[in-house]
This record gives C-alpha cells, structure tokens and sequence, in this order.
DNA sequence: GCGATAATTATTCAAGCGTATAATTTGCGC
DNA sequence: GCGCAAATTATACGCTTGAATAATTATCGC
C-alpha cells in the first residue's frame, strides 16, 4: 500500500517531458501504439497527470506535431549560416538529408503523422501551418538564388520551383524512412543537390556537397 | 426475432467487397476509423462475416494494401500506349497526377497507409515490394530514354535520376493529399514534367503535356 | 425436393482504450 | 515548521475494439 514517490516539476519542463516521450512512442510504435499508458511509461509517470498537463490525448498529439515540425525547421535551418543562396541552399539540402533531420527516429515519426493529417482536420491545420513557412522560407531563398544568377525571379515560375523542390525532399524522405535499406549505397545528399539544381536550372556545380560542408563563416 | 436475409457470394467477390469496404473506409475515417464493424457496415455484412473471409484485421488490411498498390500501378501505366521513350514517360507523368490516381479518395488512402508502415514489418515488406517494381519500371523508362537520346544510359545515374523521379511524384502527391486546396491555381502536370525533364537533363519540350494528350495510337 | 455443407447472422467475451474522480503527497509562502 | 494549494498517484468506469462461438439460412449435388 505504499504510494509510488514523486517530485514536482515546472509545469514547462513536464509538457516538454511528455511532449517527447509521445515523439517516441509513436517513432517505436507509430500513432496506434501511442497510447495514454505506453506515453505515461515512458516519462515515467502515471496516465492521470497526462490529463493535468493536457485537455486530451489528442491535444497532446497535436502539439506534439506542432513542436515536432517547429524541431525539425530549425534542425533544416540551423547550419544554413550567411553567404550567397546558393551557399545557402546546399548547406540547407545537405542538412535534410543528415542527421538529426534525416535519421530514422525523426523520419518515422514524420511518416506516422502523415497518415493521420486526412483524417483529423486539426492536424490538418497545424500541418498546413508548418508547411507554408517552408515553403516560404524555400521560395525567398529560391528567389535570391534567381537574382545571384542574373535570372529575373519570374514569381510564377519560383513558386512552382519551391513546389518541386519541396516535393523531392519529402519525397526523398518517404523513399528514405520506408525503403530502408535499400538506398545504403547510395548517395542521398547528391541525388538531392543535383535534383535541386536540375529543378533550379543551375549548374550542379553550384550546389556542391563542398560548398555545404565549409565551416559557417564567422558572425 | 426475424433475421436479416442475405444472399450468398460467390469468394472472390465478397473478398473484393470486403477490401473495397475497408478502402472507403480508410478513404474518409483513416486507418483508425477502419474498424471491423465500421467496414462491415460499408460492405452491408455482418462483422463476423469478415473473420470468416480473413484470418484477422490485419490481414485484411494487409491484403487492401497490396491490392491497393497494384491498382495505383495499374492506373499510372494503364495509358501509357505505344510510342517513344519520352512519350510514353511525358503519359506515366500526366497520368500520375490525374484522376483516377491522383483524385483525393486515392491519395488519402495512400498517405494513411504510408502512416502505417513504419510501425508493421510486414507492411514495410508490402511497402517494398510494391515500390520496387515502381522504381524498375521507372529505371527501364529512364534507360530507354537516355539511349533514346544518344547519352549512353550509365547505370548508377540512371539509378540517382529513378530515385529523384520517384520522390519527386511521391512528394507531389503528398503536397496535394495533404495541402489541399493550396494548388488549386496551380498546374501540377506541368510542374511534373518540368521537373521530370530538368531531373533527367532533357529538353522540357520533349515530354510536353500535349505528348502525353494524345490519343493512344492503333494497336 | 432433400440433405449436407458452406456462408452468413446473432450474440457474447475479454482486453485495452481514454477519461473521470478521489485520495495522497509534495513544496512553497509565511 | 505549518498549512494550504498544486502536482501526482491510485482506482474505477464506461465504451469500443477485435475476436470467438453458437444459431440459422441459403445453395448445390443428387
């Protein structure tokens, strides 16, 4: 009859606890496996408080997607560091398909979530958000990329290249996190690069791996 | 105290009923509205009928994925037709971004199975084995197509451009799945086809949309 | 037409789910 | 240190789920 002891937390510290042993729940087990007890075991906890800290189980999976994609932007952006666009744009290329972006944990929580957007118009929402600033943010990079190169930035045209580009990368991520192992021999960040540029109507050469791997200049 | 009537059926076509079912389900409700009774309901059956057809749910949802990823297959290269290499990959194009493939139903369906796959080995396995005949089907266009073109067809850049090919259409399905009416002013055949085209390094107008609007020639 | 068998329905069950609520413990202000 | 509010645990409830089983009906060979 002896209770299980416990220590308070600071309410932001909790929801962060429990925000992440959802993300690894459904990495392990995928949204199914996700439930109230497997999450609760997971931070160590007991299923009530997750009712304290959240409305709802599925107020908690929805901000967890919202704080997963926020995570994964800036885990894309984070090494993108100052010089031209196109500088910029390989370095941001070559971190999607790197880790933390691109390893196995992060991609099958992307996947699982996926499959839940269709069916569950708030998740919807909060997908839509996510991907706008994407894509806004690949347009004003496509953008500049135009202006470097001496190619008027047809606005029509650019937004039809974020489009495409956009899609190789979520594509390539799908191909990644469900093929397994059958791309181990294979070069991701290249076929990326060289697609991108391909799409961009640059030069590959513009877009090397090297120019992404050099040191983040100084601030 | 009456029973209901019912009529029996011949196997093959209550199981393709039955998968039918389980796929407008999954279509509008995802795979966790899915359930037994929800697909007994669709198919106007009992819930038992179901285990008697299928070893378990799984099952069932085991063999509506295959089925599935064999009837989108079949949609994409249904019209492919007779013609050069660069005419019949412009129709694969066009067709993959067309009803019946690329409607809403089809593509919700494919984003919640792709939901599910990561977290069931033996749909990863259902996974791969449909994406595998994909991609080589894809491989032999490409190679057609380079030889088609004088550039001698090297194996591994054949291999890079299937892959970028592959994610390109995967991600702009799941950009229309799952973005919604974001597209609506946008033409995403023509965004395919540039984007195809920039891919492989040939001219655009060589896989223009009105190559692949013509009518398949006599047989 | 008549059995025998296959196909279908009806009913029931146990397990797991999210959630509600009550009991208890911790930590902080004073 | 003490009391009180906040955080946490413990327990229980009702519902849904997939599955098992028993009862019933349709169909086909003869």
């Amino acid at each position: 009859m002896t209770r299980r002891s416990f220590h308070h937390q600071p309410e932001a510290a909790r929801q962060r606890d429990l925000v992440a042993a959802m993300l690894d729940a459904i990495a392990e087990l995928g949204l199914q496996g996700a439930t109230v007890r497997e999450v609760a075991l997971r931070a160590a906890v007991t299923p009530g408080l997750i009712r304290w800290y959240f409305d709802s189980k599925e107020n908690l999976v929805h901000i967890a997607y919202r704080s997963f994609l926020a995570d994964m932007a800036n885990a894309s952006m984070a090494g993108i560091g100052e010089g031209s666009a196109a500088i910029r744009l390989a370095r941001f290329v070559r971190a999607s398909f790197t880790a933390p972006v691109a390893d196995g944990r992060t991609l099958s929580i992307w996947a699982a979530f996926i499959g839940a957007v269709n069916a569950d118009p708030a998740m919807a929402a909060i997908h839509r958000e996510g991907y706008r600033s994407w894509r806004d943010m690949l347009e004003a990079l496509i953008g500049e990329l135009m202006l470097e190169r001496g190619l008027g930035p047809h606005r029509i045209a650019v937004r039809r290249q974020a489009i495409a580009v956009n899609a190789l990368v979520d594509g390539l991520w799908l191909e990644i996190s469900l093929a397994g192992d059958d791309f181990a021999d294979v070069d991701i960040v290249r076929v990326a690069l060289d697609a991108v540029a391909a799409i961009l109507g640059v030069p590959a050469e513009s877009l090397t791996a090297e120019s992404a791997t050099a040191e983040s200049p100084t601030a």
